[in-house]
DNA sequence: CAGGATCAAACAAGCGTTAGTTATTGGAGT
DNA sequence: ACTCCAATAACTAACGCTTGTTTGATCCTG
């Protein structure tokens, strides 16, 4: 084990970064250490390991993924309104903490074992809060969608892909974007025959 | 340049199923002969560098999704015809030749200059098919939808995703699932206001 | 002056790739 | 039918370089 100090955050943001650039294997703790104008060896006064790094950055995406969504689940709202705020706060985790979000999606399959396998186990659980809420959805008769597994697979694929287009000072804002994707989620491409405008929004 | 034989074709299909399963940094060019009961150094027979072998996975991955749906953009149907038959194309790309797709869509950008750059355009013109009749579904009156860039994304985002989860033994087929995917996409997770059945499928 | 931070240097291991050599093979010429 | 040759493909071995990590000395700073 190793110190916890101010330069190990550095450190870790600064792996953060290089890591999304480039991803995981790419990037060299050569890289990671000229970034803070070091040598590659001095990281070790703060780092057990490379992958101790990136089991640490998953880990904190992980963390900030459940801290905004987990309780929304809960909520005693229409299904449609929790799964819309849902959306909401997934994606403000990964466009406000870029970063760390980027390579917990990217990245968390080099892991080394054990830590790869519990990092499975979380994104299960996390998956289950958006198939629990859309499994309530249908048995509200609130959702039409037939299988809520994939309904919670594709809605988290669209919102996860956003790490390879959104760029920070781009057009587009983060609650835009969440909203576009809401809309679109929960009402569809297309027109709605045989029916005029709504009003859950 | 080199031979282009029938061994070539193993080795880059051998590549192509390791990459996909350990991504292209994590698969050694001994890796890729262990499979062949060759040594490392006797690949280079066949192929030039392990950068050419994943340009020409890449690049095989790219064609096909063209040839399977380039074609069916400009078809005089209406555009939500259209859009359901171009995902089914698109997953029955990434079902059908799952390891040169996957590698595709996950290691593009560890393509050395100027392959990548390449592949970058390919991929905003295929994006583009999917935009397009968007935009047309919408000057049509057949979509809702505010932003065709945005839909596009968020759909080819859903599709790409697919190599994450997607086993070819599965439960699910892939004609099953781009069912459920064009019906969710076009339709959405919610009930329609205001409306009863469809007939457009 | 003690302790942490950093350095320079090296480590063993692994990387992609090349060179030179040895089997294997399928005709061409007698 | 049988030799001989040229080509092909594989091998062993090594190249030069980079990787993650360790070591022991040196530097700062409180």
């Amino acid at each position: 084990m190793v110190a916890s100090g101010a330069r190990k955050e550095q450190i870790v943001a600064t792996a953060s970064e290089l890591f999304r650039q480039r991803g995981y294997h790419a990037t060299t703790v050569r890289d990671i250490a000229r970034e803070l104008d070091l040598q590659g060896g001095s990281l070790y006064a703060h780092i057990d390991s490379k992958d101790a790094v990136l089991r640490e950055i998953v880990a904190r995406a992980a963390e900030a993924f459940f801290a905004a969504v987990e309780q929304l689940a809960g909520e005693p709202w229409p299904a449609a309104t929790r799964l819309r705020a849902m959306i909401h706060a997934h994606i403000g985790v990964v466009t406000s903490r870029l970063n760390d979000a980027t390579v917990f999606l990217q990245d968390w399959r080099y892991l080394e074992e054990p830590g790869r396998a519990e990092i499975l186990r979380l994104r299960d659980a996390y998956e289950a809060l958006f198939r629990q809420v859309l499994a309530e959805g249908i048995a509200a008769g609130e959702f039409t969608v037939r299988d809520p597994r994939l309904a919670s697979i594709m809605l988290l694929s669209g919102l996860n892909a956003l790490p390879g287009w959104f760029r920070p000072d781009g057009a587009l804002s983060a609650d835009h974007i969440a909203a576009e994707y809401a809309e679109m989620l929960l009402h569809g491409l297309s027109v709605r025959p045989l029916a005029d405008e709504e009003d859950d929004r």
